[in-house]
DNA sequence: ATTTGTATTTCACTTATTGAAACTTGCTTT
DNA sequence: AAAGCAAGTTTCAATAAGTGAAATACAAAT
């Protein structure tokens, strides 16, 4: 942590560390203060006081185990899920799926508007190199009946982790779906849709497991493997 | 912002402004650096300062039109979700829920400090064995006027421990939720939502009955009776 | 009772933070 | 084109906010 090093004087050391220190509680279960002080590169009754602050404020409680994540940072999450941030977030993991598949990228969301809506949402699309659609997919809906991105919105995603649709609502296309998941509930399902001439059985496994390797590090600190 | 008269000297002020302008930053889309810093009380120097620190570390991002939730906030909010908060800790209850009515089980927060939010936020979901419906509604918002969570929520209760509304918002619907409390705080909503033509008065009573007592548990150590 | 490790408090010191003022930029109006 | 206005950005003197080493408290193990 030799942050001192290379800090611009337009930024503020007192929340760098309390916002680094936000992170190794957030990072696990329960930290113990001695854990969270050395994670942190600071002295114990820094980092005291400023776990303290952060309780005050709801963003760290402190149980008996140590310190965990608090009520407010659930909440400003999920928040921030809730306001077309994940598009961001997904966008380098899209184009390494286009980069390494030739195929487009999309990201479903399920549809607002109450319960009975019955269809997702396309928020964000990465073209492939074989492309030859250039319409603009945003905004559009998707049927959850019949697509892959639609099985994986409504849950059905087999243990292997992604969905794959052959010739399903769109013929002579293949789809495959994987899940983004917080906190083990769907909110998002990543997808690549080929032609199906372009995709063999084993291809579509292949995609599968990229799509559900790149699925599961959007949400999380860890890069892909 | 009276926080100096207030503020324990345990308290880190710089740490807490900072805090409370990502608050007003996570709360809508954008927002521009002038409204952020009259929202947190601050100058616009400061302000500045504080949001430049905060988007190098990821917290906070900036586009065209403003200031908005970043990247970090997000995952952060997702690993507190995934670990042992409030998420894993419902799942047992929700399940039971479930299992006893055959209905669908929602957890929302509110989706800022309080009642005057006016919505909420939903966080997890556990589907019924009858539902028809299978999106994911994590991150989704909820009006907090004519439903039982968003009575709950604006610390509505009445004596009995739950809400019931039948034909609010949505017709031909009936909603009960109860509150999760952590220190006489109203911390989140427990709810179960059934079609009304499957709930008779007397069932939507039972049903708050049983929401009330598992609500009950979820931030306690004791199980239910 | 002693030892060990974690958590908490204390306080002298200094530097990190602050915000008013000046400046810059971009847009609109005259 | 010039003037006006608002938002954004930079500057810098002043001070109080933040720091961490050391002391203390606490709890568990021996």
């Amino acid at each position: 942590m030799a942050e001192n090093a290379v800090r611009a004087d337009t930024s503020t050391r007192t929340v760098e560390r309390a916002l680094d220190l936000l992170g190794v509680v957030c990072d696990g279960g329960a930290v113990s203060l001695t854990d969270a002080a050395r994670e942190a590169g600071l002295s114990a009754s820094t980092a005291l006081r400023l776990l303290r602050t952060m309780e005050t404020s709801g963003f760290v409680r402190k149980d008996d185990d140590g310190y965990r994540a608090g009520m407010r940072i659930v909440q400003l999450g999920a928040l921030a899920l809730s306001h077309e941030s994940l598009v961001p977030l997904a966008a380098e993991a899209m184009k390494r799926l286009v980069a390494e598949t030739g195929e487009s990228a999309y990201l479903n969301v399920p549809a607002s508007g109450g319960p009975n809506a019955g269809h997702g949402i396309y928020i964000a699309v990465q073209e492939g190199t074989h492309s030859v659609r250039h319409t603009s997919w945003v905004g559009r809906s998707i049927e959850l009946r019949g697509t892959a991105a639609g099985q994986v919105l409504r849950g059905e995603t087999p243990a292997a982790g992604y969905v794959v649709v052959s010739n399903g609502v769109e013929p002579d296309v293949t789809a495959v779906a994987a899940p983004v998941l917080v906190g083990g509930q769907i909110v998002a399902a990543l997808s690549v849709v080929a032609p199906s001439y372009r995709v063999s059985d084993d291809e579509a496994h292949r995609i599968g497991a990229l799509l559900a390797a790149e699925a599961s590090t959007i949400l999380s600190d860890r890069p892909a493997a």
